[in-house]
DNA sequence: GATTGACGCCGAG
DNA sequence: CTCGGCGTCAATC
């Protein structure tokens, strides 16, 4: 049931305060997998080597893990999505992969909302002439990509939060962090 | 086919 | 405001 892959990568960590952030590379500096941030070190990579167990881990210092950590404290940082691994995966990758045209799809659209703003499942569907609002969100569900891909800026249309991985407190934190305001759980619109 | 979603909309209480 | 129920459609079983 619990897809693995047997292709060797290498993690980087980060230590901010007392948040653990990873990343997973493939041997050709691709990112492949980024992990939410987590209170110990051994959860961060669990996150990524739960996917991919033949891992190594990496000592050096590591850009993208500092650029999430940032990010993930409010920084509006440009990343070049070069780096990342955005093409569609044999079915036999792990999950929480890309692995069809509509979910690429939806990601990319999710890639494209500017920092500090918000779009909703709804528009996202829309913008791909869908009404499948459901599989839109199941598929930002599965982004491996989280905070650079910003899936946290996808909400519901009534205003609400909507889901998250790592919680919707933390898509909460995230947003305000980007001084996005929420009263009463909704996105305050003015 | 049948079931399951990080959803949307409307109507009832 | 909350809740149920139905709509809708991609992925998965």
């Amino acid at each position: 049931m619990n897809e693995k892959n047997k292709s060797k990568i290498i993690i980087s960590t980060h230590k901010h305060e007392n948040l653990y952030f990873a990343v997973g590379y493939s041997e050709k500096k691709k990112i492949l997998r980024i992990a939410l941030p987590q209170k110990s070190l051994e959860d961060a990579v669990n996150e990524i080597s739960k996917y991919y167990p033949n891992y190594q881990l990496s000592n050096e210092n590591n850009k993208t893990a500092q650029n999430l950590s940032q990010m993930y404290h409010g920084e509006n940082i440009d990343f070049d999505l070069e780096h990342l691994e955005l093409d569609i995966c044999e079915s036999s990758e792990p999950k929480s992969t890309i692995k069809t045209s509509f979910e690429r799809d939806v990601i990319l659209k999710v890639a494209k909302i500017p920092y500090g703003s918000v779009k909703t499942y709804k528009e996202i569907a829309k913008s791909l002439n869908s009404h499948a609002y459901r599989a839109v969100g199941t598929a930002i569900g599965k982004n491996p990509f989280p905070i650079i891909i910003p899936c946290h800026r996808v909400i519901r249309s009534d205003g609400k939060i909507g889901g998250f991985r790592g919680g919707t407190p933390m898509k909460v934190e995230i947003l305000k962090n980007e001084g996005i305001k929420i009263e009463a759980s909704k996105i305050k619109v003015d």
